[in-house]
DNA sequence: CGGCCAATAT
DNA sequence: TATATTGGCC
């Protein structure tokens, strides 16, 4: 715990200083720190913020199965620690994809996945912030936070928080997937405390990512049309492929066209929630769905457009993002039932 | 510099 | 065991 790092210089500090303040929403986490390991105690939860998340969340808690329970016990108790943590503060400053709360919204999340949560939160970590200070200056952002043991063993590892990697996912779309190179990544990020390697393998994660979902959502339509060509309901097959629970309509990408959704898999049914990731977006699918909902800040449901979710399992944040050059044109995902 | 593969850690 | 991230090599 202690290990934030008085110094606090990996190279990253002093990088990243001007960059806009989201961009140190990130967090390195130390080597393996129990940090992030949120028993059940509710450590982790101290530190978290759940505050902001909570306040938002509101909107989409109803949606979600959430205990409200669980909610309103634990989370209580961690507001007052949370005082610190300015996570919001720091990072919401980005175009306000506040989205954060949306996240807690997951619910299940919440409770249970350590993982975002914790990644999340801790990212923000109130010891850091409140050391640190949240100033855009430097300090805070550091994605990397080297936890030296008193070896100095500097290793870091990157922590893809929700943020950074909204930032990696503009920085890609603004290239264009297909000419995104690690460097100009890095540039557009301006995140300075990743190495090229960092983006590099992330990039690569990213488009293997992409390239699953853009698959995933090829053999879907194709099922659906055969279904309905052929009038023949797959019956449950549902392909038995989910790893977690990559049936799921994905909010981002749901099907495509997916005419005929509706019966398509029972097994799968409706569950309260799919698995418990979430799929969010970074930033342009926000953007198409301001178009879409111009009305209501929230969208209708929020809870799926989270960017604030991890890789928590599957594919978390990795969205099909088209060359963002000039297209915003959710193919692949958002839209697409609207028609049904 | 960019990408891929392999190794390691979680 | 699977996945994520890092490091090295081409």
């Amino acid at each position: 715990m202690l290990a934030l790092s008085p110094s606090t210089r990996d190279g990253c500090d002093g990088a990243s200083e001007f960059l806009d303040t989201s961009s140190c929403g990130f967090k390195i986490n130390m080597e393996e720190d129990e940090f992030l390991d949120f028993p059940d105690h509710g450590d982790l939860l101290d530190i978290i913020d759940f505050d902001d998340l909570f306040g938002v969340a509101g909107d989409v808690l109803p949606d979600l199965e959430i205990d409200p329970e669980i909610l309103a016990g634990d989370f209580s108790d961690h507001m007052n620690a949370s005082s610190t943590i300015t996570t919001a503060s720091d990072k919401t400053d980005s175009q306000g994809e506040t989205n954060y709360k949306g996240v807690s919204g997951k619910g299940e999340e919440v409770i249970s996945k350590r993982d975002d949560a914790a990644a999340e939160t801790v990212t923000y970590d109130a010891h850091t912030s409140d050391r640190k200070k949240k100033y855009p200056s430097s300090a805070s952002s550091k994605n990397v936070n080297r936890l030296s043991n008193n070896e100095g063993k500097r290793k870091m590892k990157v922590d893809w928080t929700p943020e950074l990697h909204r930032r990696f996912v503009e920085a890609v779309e603004q290239l264009g997937v297909d000419k995104a190179v690690p460097s100009r990544i890095l540039e557009l990020m301006g995140v300075h405390c990743l190495t090229r390697h960092n983006v590099a393998s992330h990039l690569q994660k990213y488009r293997s990512h992409r390239k699953h979902l853009l698959a995933r959502e090829a053999e879907a339509a194709n099922w659906t049309r055969k279904r309905h060509i052929y009038g023949v309901d797959t019956g449950g097959n549902v392909n038995g492929r989910s790893k977690n629970g990559w049936l799921a309509p994905a909010p981002t990408l749901g099907f495509p066209p997916t005419p005929v959704a509706v019966a398509p898999a029972p097994p799968v049914h409706h569950h309260p929630f799919r698995p418990l990731h979430v799929w969010g977006h970074p930033t342009v699918d926000q953007s198409v769905m301001s178009h879409m909902w111009p009305k209501h800040l929230p969208p209708p449901s929020t809870a799926m457009s989270n960017p604030p979710f991890w890789p928590v399992s599957d594919s978390p944040y990795w969205h099909p993002i088209h060359n963002g050059t000039a297209s915003y044109m959710p193919n692949t995902t958002t839209v697409m039932n609207k028609h049904i």
